[in-house]
DNA sequence: TTGTGTTTTATTGCCTCC
DNA sequence: GGAGGCAATAAAACACAA
């Protein structure tokens, strides 16, 4: 009855889709397409035919889809350019030309916007570390594949990485910190193509330079109220991490306000210069969800798409709805800056789709809600176990049709290729208090950018969103709903019992709102309760 | 359920380069 | 002149709040 059903709503499918004006396309192409974006923004004909063929399009679709892509890019880096503008001069700073603003991951010469590198080289080296495009470099978010492939792979979020510039007090180059992902076994940085590194590897300067300033009363603040001893030159985002020296956060510096600090400022996130900027206008879209479901989620949804590949069927439509909204609500607590196993850019490439986990990031930071903190630390904390396995899941994943088989079942076995990884006990309090304040660094720009775009309803929306990760258990979902610490949820989840009120305490402290007003601080652990 | 806003897809025209 | 790309536009699909 019901299979009767189903061929029969399937083949109505089949033949209304025929109809339709316009067809979306599957989730199994969106990924094959943006895997391949990711990798070739200018794919030659040779290119868009192949994949046109492996992706069941025709080569004008595939053109129209890289094209638009592109201008989608474009597009969102022009607003993110805007709202910039529009907080550099709010607080008074003249932005950093050196941030990237302006140019454009479609490379479209005639715009002058790329001041660095030529679009097609851009797409050249896309793949050979050193493709790292203003583009990419600010929409982390889309090009987190590409810029984990290409070694410069954002931190964060699609937060781009000029914004993370603008997130990096004086003296604190996110581009010092970087590589370091991508150490050699000596430390020494990777080749860097000399353009870019001119470009990217810059000094704060300009902008960076006074919003460090400005910024620094906000460290400042966090430092007092810390009063750890930073490492100057301590580990990086997503780095097999060195076990930080005994007393490391014990303040054992008199003057903790100047010590050193070298891990990502906890304060950042809800900087007040930041919290203006307008979130990510909707980076991820709706094929972001895909990634995540296809990765990880019930596991006949593997069939399901690449069945649909070459026409689905209503049930199959349901199931991406289904889906979609599930995995919508789940993904935003997927963090991509846990991902120890893309630290090195040689394992970023030979895992080959960094995409979806990218992309997982970019929901992840879009989770963040109008009430920072709250969203900051559903989205930083409550997921850690999940981001190990989950977002290597689908880090491991062929985004292309045929790849997806593997997909869940390679993701442990490749995080522990990755020795990063398996070397980030979970009992590693400080360490993931790192990553932690990693993430969390380009968590308000997304806020804000969003905000600003889709005001209180996407904010909401996203809460909502926390609210509902399936993938969660369920006390933590309760706990969620309860609107409890999502710490804590991560310490239900994770943190062995002796080391939860330990973590706690430093997640309060680092938590603190930039502006570290005792009101401010008082509002967060208001809405914390 | 409906209205509204957003995102994605398709089309068209123009521009640049070879 | 053709190919490829960008930009503008329309419309469908979708998400979400009321």
């Amino acid at each position: 009855m019901e299979e009767s059903s189903e061929m029969h709503s399937e083949e109505n499918k089949v033949s209304a889709e025929k109809n339709k004006k316009r067809k979306l396309k599957t989730p199994a192409q969106v990924a094959g397409l943006e895997k391949f974006y990711n990798e070739h923004k200018y794919p030659t004909e040779e290119m868009k035919s192949e994949l046109a063929e492996e992706l069941g399009l025709t080569e004008k679709q595939v053109s129209g889809w890289f094209c638009h892509r592109r201008l989608k890019d474009k597009r969102l880096l022009k607003d993110e350019a805007l709202a910039n503008g529009r907080q550099d001069r709010s607080s008074g700073v003249i932005q950093d030309r050196g941030s990237g603003l302006g140019q454009d991951s479609c490379g479209s010469s005639k715009h002058g916007d790329y001041k660095y590198m030529d679009p097609k080289e851009v797409e050249s080296q896309g793949l050979h570390n050193n493709g790292f495009t203003a583009a990419d470099m600010a929409y982390g978010h889309r090009n987190h594949y590409t810029e984990n492939a290409s070694g410069m792979e954002d931190t964060s979020s699609e937060s781009s990485s000029y914004l993370q510039d603008r997130l990096f007090p004086q003296g604190q180059d996110p581009y010092d910190m970087e590589p370091s992902r991508y150490l050699t076994p000596n430390r020494a940085l990777p080749p860097l193509n000399p353009k870019s590194a001119t470009n990217m590897r810059h000094k704060p300067s300009g902008y960076l330079k006074v919003k460090g300033e400005i910024e620094n009363a906000a460290i400042t603040a966090v430092k007092k109220q810390l009063g750890r001893n930073y490492l100057e030159d301590g580990p990086l985002l997503s780095v097999e991490f060195d076990l930080p020296p005994p007393g490391a956060f014990d303040c054992q510096n008199a003057d903790p306000v100047h010590e050193p600090y070298g891990v990502a400022n906890p304060a950042l996130p809800n900087s007040p210069e930041i919290s203006p900027v307008k979130r990510q206008p909707s980076l991820s879209s709706r094929y972001d969800s895909y990634y995540t479901k296809f990765s990880s989620q019930d596991p006949h949804m593997e069939g399901v798409d690449f069945g649909s590949l070459h026409g689905g069927s209503d049930f199959q439509d349901k199931q991406d709805k289904k889906a979609r909204q599930s995995i919508k609500q789940r993904q935003t607590f997927y963090g991509a800056n846990h991902f120890p196993g893309r630290n090195s850019s040689l394992d970023l490439y030979e895992d080959d789709v960094g995409e979806a986990s990218a992309y997982n990031s970019t929901k992840n930071h879009r989770i963040g809600t109008v009430h920072g903190v709250e969203g900051m630390r559903s989205d930083s904390t409550s997921n850690y176990g999940d981001h190990y396995e989950e977002n290597f899941a689908v880090k491991q994943t062929d985004m292309l049709p045929h790849g997806y088989d593997n997909n869940h079942h390679i993701n442990l076995k490749n995080v522990q290729r990755s020795g990063n990884v398996k070397s980030m006990p979970l009992s590693s309090v400080r360490n993931s208090q790192i990553s932690v304040d990693t993430e969390e660094r380009g968590l308000p720009i997304r806020m804000a950018k969003e905000e600003m775009f889709k005001g209180n309803r996407k904010a909401k929306k996203q809460h909502r969103d926390a609210d509902g990760a399936m993938m969660l258990p369920k006390e933590i979902m309760d706990a969620k709903r309860t609107k409890v610490d999502p710490l804590q949820q991560y310490h239900l989840k994770q943190a062995p019992v002796g080391e939860m009120d330990q973590r706690k305490n430093q997640r309060s402290v680092g938590e603190m709102p930039s502006s570290f007003s005792e009101d401010e601080t008082a509002d967060t652990s208001t809405s914390l309760d």
